[in-house]
DNA sequence: TACAAACATAAACAAATGTTCATGTATTTC
DNA sequence: GAAATACATGAACATTTGTTTATGTTTGTA
């Protein structure tokens, strides 16, 4: 599928009007107007407003898909792997933080089926997650913890992070590696001295 | 301000739609439908669907002002304030799942000036918490860290929590005192065995 | 019992929204 | 230079939405 350049635009500024303003509070004429040109010029880019969405939304997931089954059919051990899923989470989130934060916060308004066929891919990712997880309990490397919890907790520690790149540069945005150690110091063990 | 038992019930089921749908998805209609009454009659209520809004997130987001002010004010040790600063936040996202629920997802449909009081709330509690972390840090209690990720992970740790409350009881849900004892154990000393 | 408050309905509204259609002008490609 | 493709406009549409107004019924209470 080729994309000309007028469509890349048309789909990035989208993209950064959805996350400004959310996806259902953005309509098709704020989207016009941003870009100088009439609301039913629009639809020589897109089928509809939905497509827009579903389109960020697949792409994304498929990236962090792709990326944890790389992650997971390495010869790492559970907290190489782990630390590499870090990684790899972090550099997506930097490079894309606008797609991320779409993923993470307007799924919602899919529409069936589409709906369900983007939680059931969440419900797969986490399960990939506490694999990595589980093996790392069962080889003794992590501490014996709920799965359920730990999945939750370590996904949700990770998640926050396009919001350092979406944000205004009024202060210094993170640098990636630094954020990268820190995070892993406080995953693998904790806050306490 | 009393509140007669039929406001309460429209409350709480408008409430509980708007975690369903998301606030601009469900529609007045949508909650009076679900009441069993027109919709005209919803404004013997409410002054207008922001109200609701409004009058939950500010309402729930003061309960976790009162709480954090508390830990703060108390003379427990840095590690004792952070253990007592998660149990409050656990409690309250078991007792009130769907106020939480609102007060991440939802706030963004404030309209000005609503949304930036809120936002300078937000920020303010963030600032509690990282003056919290600083305090330890500087006690070496906690680990040397950049404030700004700590909290936010912190924060993030807990903030998903509410999830389990509101999710069907398909599985059974999470105890919350094993929660807060899990959670404790991983914000201050990770998963690493 | 009478009066006020609470609870309810029906009809209508103005504005906003996603989308389509018919048509026109650039731009690219052969 | 002709033909196809990309880019754009304006008008119109059917719905949906929050809200108001006028009016009626039920319920608690003095």
């Amino acid at each position: 599928m080729k994309v000309s350049p007028k469509k890349e635009e048309f789909l990035q500024e989208s993209l950064k009007l959805i996350h400004e303003k959310g996806f259902k509070a953005t309509t098709m004429r704020d989207i016009a107007e941003r870009l100088n040109f009439d609301v039913s010029n629009s639809y020589n880019y897109i089928k509809s407003k939905q497509e827009i969405l579903e389109s960020f939304l697949f792409r994304t997931s498929n990236e962090f898909h792709k990326t944890i089954d790389n992650v997971l059919d390495s010869n790492y051990s559970a907290e190489d792997k782990l630390k590499s899923l870090i990684s790899s989470h972090i550099r997506i989130a930097s490079e894309k933080p606008y797609e991320v934060a779409l993923l993470v916060n307007e799924w919602r308004n899919l529409k069936e089926p589409k709906l369900n066929e983007f939680v059931t891919l969440r419900d797969t990712y986490e399960k990939k997650v506490s694999k990595l997880l589980e093996d790392g309990i069962n080889n003794k490397i992590f501490k014996q913890m709920d799965i359920r919890i730990a999945t939750s907790v370590v996904l949700a520690s990770l998640r926050w992070f396009y919001d350092e790149y979406t944000v205004k540069k009024n202060e210094k945005n993170l640098n990636p590696i630094e954020f990268e150690r820190q995070i892993v110091g406080f995953i693998l063990s904790g806050i306490l001295l």
